[in-house]
DNA sequence: CGGTATCCGTGTAGATACTG
DNA sequence: CAGTATCTACACGGATACCG
């Protein structure tokens, strides 16, 4: 058979997806912690989303946000007291993302050590 | 009990995995395509992975891949032929982590049109 | 073919100040 | 509290040219 890679119509075919990636906005640096975070508690506010995804600017947050609202990833509730409380939540769709994004995150607390034992491997071998 | 949010200790539990997604690289925005690619096909090519992951160019999916071979995601292997032959595979690290972002992957596939439909419905709520 | 080197524009994000 | 507005900078990535 074909070497996988030289196979007629392959590339084309497996090409598909890195667009729908960029299309879900899957490439963002941030949008996959913030709906991990979400997935986690219910009705969480904008301060707490801040302390939890760490080293993400107020800016930032809430254009993520704006984004995944857009995008029909999450809800926004905003009540009208004072001072002001707004709350976000993944809506139906956004669950469905939530699923294989927290498996990401797992991946990422679990094998974290192992790269950076990579990492410093590799970089000893170069000096 | 608590409001999820407010429960001591629990932001500060939560926002481990947010570190370790940025070490572990999983917020680049071509991380997760390359890996998706290789874990398609067995020794992927240099020009391979060019046509799959649309969109990159050759500086960028270079360092893609020389800091995936630093982490111990990707091993190298180099021909010296003439012309030059390079493939490019998963590690034994490399499969685990290819596992979550197949899922991810899928995801793309099924829900853009959801997505995209969202955004078109927000989109005219707004003019 | 599979890169690297260089240059350079721009988007992404940080800091700061201010508001309902 | 939950943002917005403005300004700024630098990293990211694109284009081009060249090399082993």
């Amino acid at each position: 058979m074909w070497p996988l890679s030289q196979k007629p119509g392959w590339a084309a075919a497996t090409a598909i997806w890195s667009t729908r990636m960029s299309l879900a906005r899957l490439d963002n640096k941030w949008t996959a912690m913030v709906v991990i975070a979400l997935g986690r508690g219910d009705g969480l506010r904008f301060g707490d989303l801040r302390a939890v995804v760490q080293g993400i600017s107020a800016k930032v947050l809430t254009e993520t946000l704006r984004d995944l609202e857009r995008d029909g990833i999450v809800a926004r509730h905003e009540y009208a007291e004072m001072p002001p409380r707004v709350e976000y939540e993944l809506t139906a769709l956004g669950r469905t993302l939530h699923v294989p994004l927290q498996a990401l995150g797992r991946w990422a607390e679990k094998h974290t050590a192992e790269v950076l034992e990579a990492r410093e491997a590799y970089d000893a071998g170069r000096r």
